[in-house]
DNA sequence: TCTGGGGTCCTAGGACCC
DNA sequence: TCTGGGGTCCTAGGACCC
């Protein structure tokens, strides 16, 4: 018996669960993503594989997608719906011998001792084909990074292994980039210190990278470029530790009283979500993007943790009166950070 | 190409205390 | 009178992910 981690990955997520409610959808490039406006301020959540052949894809400017794809069916985000969904997929995945944590709607990892992780990966793509009618790619590995990289090369609706045995011949040559973890700022920043491929990351110095990179930092993507991730999965519920709710205006708001009265309305969002949440609030924090594009956050420890949305409207006006007013603003956020769970 | 919304974790500096 | 080192909390910003 074998420690195995499997990462399934349903394929293109929010358009599929779209073209099933929507039969004469299926075969037609759908874009999701916003209110649906294919005009408006925001970008694609996703693309179906059919929008993708003209080459529309995740967090591309929805202005765009629709310029390269004028045809398609633009849809406004139902979370409700994906939400639902997920949770469909999630309990078939639970009903396997397998602990399983959910990494977003889309996603979970799986841990298994066995002996054949591929025929467990087909069985639990069949599965949960037959039961919820979506697809899903499935990545296996000997922990959670091997198994995640893996993924990108099952999809859509294949598997695929990556171990310790495999994993310099399939992406010690590839840009320190493609690993889950390390962005277009890590990857410049390591390219400086003349690490370009993940071999040369997993050869590199902790202590150098970290001097340039941060003391945690730097160790860890050291360990990404060898591969190193988890082998044991966390199957209790996840326990969030804000809440936040922001949005974007169609039109920049240029009055400080509209900008006020957003922010009353954003807090009273997020008052509704911590009640739901029935737990306390020790800190608020407030939002701001300027046009064009220049964000700024300021926030405040309450003296008292409360729940009492008065109180969380206050602190967040008391935090917004802190910015400067005498620019357009783009957009206005507030969040909501709990108090901390121990254990 | 004019860049969402909802999250997480890390970093670094300053305040404050012993 | 001047100075130390360590620990913790607060805060703003950065980076990344789905």
């Amino acid at each position: 018996m074998t420690r195995w981690v499997l990462h399934v990955d349903l394929d293109q997520f929010l358009a599929a669960v779209e073209q099933l409610r929507h039969p004469e959808l299926a075969g037609r490039p759908v874009i999701v993503g916003g209110n649906g406006d294919p005009a408006a301020r925001t970008v694609v959540a996703t693309a179906s594989y059919e929008a993708r052949e003209y080459g529309v894809h995740s967090g591309m400017p929805m202005r765009l997608a629709a310029r390269k794809c004028p045809d398609a069916v633009f849809l406004p985000a139902d979370n409700p719906a994906y939400e639902a969904a997920s949770e469909g997929v999630m309990a078939v995945l639970r009903e396997f011998p397998v602990v399983v944590e959910v990494i977003g709607w889309d996603e979970a990892f799986l841990q298994w001792d066995g002996d054949d992780p591929e025929a467990l990966a087909r069985e639990i793509q069949a599965e949960v084909r037959t039961r919820t009618r979506l697809s899903c790619a499935v990545g296996i590995g000997d922990n959670t990074l091997r198994a995640k990289m893996a993924t990108g090369f099952a999809k859509p609706g294949g598997v695929h292994r990556i171990t310790a045995h495999n994993w310099f011949a399939t992406l010690g040559d590839r840009p320190t980039e493609a690993l889950h973890g390390i962005g277009t700022k890590t990857a410049r920043k390591l390219a400086e210190l003349g690490i370009h491929t993940v071999t040369q990351l997993a050869e590199a110095s902790p202590t150098a990278v970290g001097e340039r990179l941060g003391p945690r930092m730097g160790p860890y993507y050291v360990s990404l470029g060898r591969g190193m991730g988890r082998t044991e999965m966390e199957a209790s519920p996840y326990v969030p530790r804000s809440r936040s709710r922001e949005t974007t205006f169609a039109a920049n708001l240029e009055d400080w009283a509209a900008v006020l009265a957003e922010i009353s309305a954003l807090s009273a969002r997020v008052a509704d979500d911590v009640a739901a949440e029935g737990r306390e609030v020790a800190r608020v924090g407030v939002k701001v993007r300027y046009a064009p594009f220049l964000t700024r956050t300021r926030s405040l420890t309450l003296p008292a943790p409360t729940r009492d949305p008065a109180v969380l409207e206050a602190a967040a006006l008391e935090v917004a009166g802190w910015f400067r007013q005498d620019r357009a603003v783009r957009l206005l956020g507030v969040r909501a950070e709990f108090v901390e769970v121990s254990g």
